[in-house]
DNA sequence: CCTCTAATGTGAGCGATGTACACATATTAC
DNA sequence: GTAATATGTGTACATCGCTCACATTAGAGG
């Protein structure tokens, strides 16, 4: 069922197909990401996408892998050289509002369990590590940088979840974001009742 | 298909239904979660879950709820009393603990968008949030309770996702353990190079 | 320019799923 | 004991992922 005025073969569906499975993913939703209905969008067969994708996993871990990209881009662009709390709580921020903004897509990108075999994936969640690290190494000198960036990976993306799945409030992108400031400020202030942190070191489990 | 010397009618298929779900979940994860699956392990026609689940979805959402109820059973098995940081964080391992065992279940509870209109899920949801209250203003006395309750909720679902999802080591549980009190302790430890936080208060945002 | 091969798209088809519907059977209330 | 109600069965349909045999085309080698 060609379309124009045009050929048999589509000439990009490769990238057509990525293109239709975001749209999909935003209108509907995780569950309405079908293969079929990403073949539908693209104008073409049923399995013509086979022959660019082994498999609905395939498609959904190239996605998947452009929302890394996009991520990267979103928080770099949100300050490209944190080096106070400040700076991290606005790229929490950003994180955050990425993730609010493309629930679907967020979801796609860190809610399957992440496969090992998948290069992309494992490249992708090296990358935002490093990018932590270096990140809680320019803000806490004195700090191992693994636990704490461990620490602060997790803090920035509970929040989104937590965003995400409705049980804090997001009515504006603004509250979201005066949220996510006065949680990450709140956590490097806090003061313990009884185990009063040591200044200027990492305390070590007992 | 009857199979013992029984009966047409089953006796509870409500809850044959939920203890099968549960039992597919562990065994093949979500995606082995389907409605026929369940229907053939209770020994019942496809059709016949229905009668006391209006749709997948419910049934889902009941096994979310009996995911709840025995996370704060575990949690509150960990620490009774919780009022030290180092209390906090064993309850931190516990979570984390709780997501790496039973990580399908996990995933049901907290990874599909939590329908406003599932009362169980809201209520589920509504009881962590009092309890982590709670906690924060044993431990945290100083700090304002809202803001860092979100804080630490977040921390502790962002590392338990953060294992969950192979992102972080998880070898043995104790090493788990270890790792989610350091990633506790580091955070409320660390002391940023240039934006020291206020002892005894919470520091707004700008 | 022509041909032949490899790349790409088509269509039918299989087994599985969620769910609606009409029907069968057992439990319970009177 | 009978009628109403709750519960389970069977059939059916649309959709899905995926396989396979086949059709079409683009592009390389002559």
């Amino acid at each position: 069922m060609p379309q124009e005025g045009s050929s048999y073969h589509h000439g990009d569906l490769r990238a057509a197909c990525l293109r239709a499975a975001r749209e999909l993913l935003e209108e509907s939703g995780g569950s309405g990401l079908s293969l079929r209905a990403v073949a539908r969008r693209a104008g073409v067969s049923a399995t013509a996408p086979y022959r660019h994708y082994a498999d609905r996993d395939a498609l959904v871990s190239a996605v998947a892998g452009e929302g890394y990209r996009e991520l990267a881009g979103y928080l770099a662009e949100a300050h490209p050289d944190p080096k106070t709390l400040d700076d991290l709580a606005e790229i929490a921020a950003a994180y955050v509002r990425f993730a609010v903004q493309r629930p679907a897509l967020f979801r796609v990108m860190f809610v399957e369990p992440c496969d090992p075999d998948n290069e992309e994936r494992v490249q992708a969640t090296a990358a935002i590590w490093e990018y932590v690290i270096g990140i809680v190494e320019e803000v806490f000198p004195d700090a191992d940088p693994d636990t704490l960036s461990t620490a602060v990976w997790a803090l920035v993306h509970g929040l989104a979840f937590l965003h995400l799945d409705g049980k804090l409030d997001a009515d504006t992108p603004e509250t979201v974001d005066n949220h996510v400031r006065a949680a990450v400020h709140a956590v490097f202030a806090a003061d313990s009742a009884h185990s009063p942190p040591e200044r200027g070191g990492v305390r070590a489990a007992p």
